[in-house]
DNA sequence: GCGCATTCAATGCACATGCAACTAACGTAC
DNA sequence: GTACGTTAGTTGCATGTGCATTGAATGCGC
């Protein structure tokens, strides 16, 4: 690919993750209380039938997020009674994280929101 | 667009960014002492062939940076050495920022690792 | 059992960012 | 000329992020 190709291409790139990053947050923020991360979370979690939750690790694979990050994020889900977090009985350096029924209805009532400015965002 | 394409494509859009913008940073700065803002910004001055230098605002359309974050990169790159900032004559509220020739040496270092990185991670 | 490297997650710290408030300069109305 | 609204850019502040470190638990070699 030409060099310059390429540079528009990450420029349009650019472009396109700031607009709809910055709507997205500013969106979910207003209408439900929630950063992008932690609606990001919160969907892989419901989005994971999976009654014990998902473990840090399985996240972290899920989500651009750092470690630490991801970490906080969590630890700013449980504060708001979102997630819970328990400990892995079979490895006890894991955690296992899963919504609560108020983490899922946040999710719920964000999700309609996410989904409308995605489809906004990208189309226009 | 269906819900779920939308959401798969943004996903794919994070992704992509995320990779890349990692990439850049980390590139950048470990080569040539370079953040990935502070390299945009030179390569837009250096791009603008105009010798009087382009102004804060100018600049604020080219990049995804808030106002301030703008400020800021441009105080970093000036006490580094590499732009300069001269207020403007004809509108002193202006403000305007050209590179400093150890900026645009800088920048020459440093296009063929952006060029690079871009290439190898929207390649791969 | 006893070390020792490895892995998982949390935390200290530095830093870049966004928002809101602020300062300075411009332009207009009068 | 004076007052007022607007625009350009900077700064105080709170916050989210990444890197590096730490602490705990695991597994392996012996």
């Amino acid at each position: 690919m030409p060099d310059e190709v390429a540079v528009k291409a990450w420029r349009e790139l650019s472009r396109q993750y700031a607009a709809l990053s910055c709507a997205l947050e500013s969106a979910l923020q207003d209408r439900h209380q929630l950063g992008m991360s932690e609606f990001e979370v919160l969907d892989r979690l419901v989005g994971a039938q999976d009654c014990t939750g998902l473990r840090m690790q399985e996240l972290g694979e899920q989500i651009h997020l750092s470690q630490s990050a991801l970490s906080r994020t969590v630890a700013r889900l449980e504060k708001d009674g979102l997630v819970e977090r328990k400990l892995c009985a079979s490895d006890r350096r894991g955690v296992f994280v899963h919504p609560t029924e108020a983490g899922r209805e946040r999710h719920a009532a964000a999700r309609p929101t996410h989904r409308e400015v995605i489809n906004t965002t990208l189309g226009g």
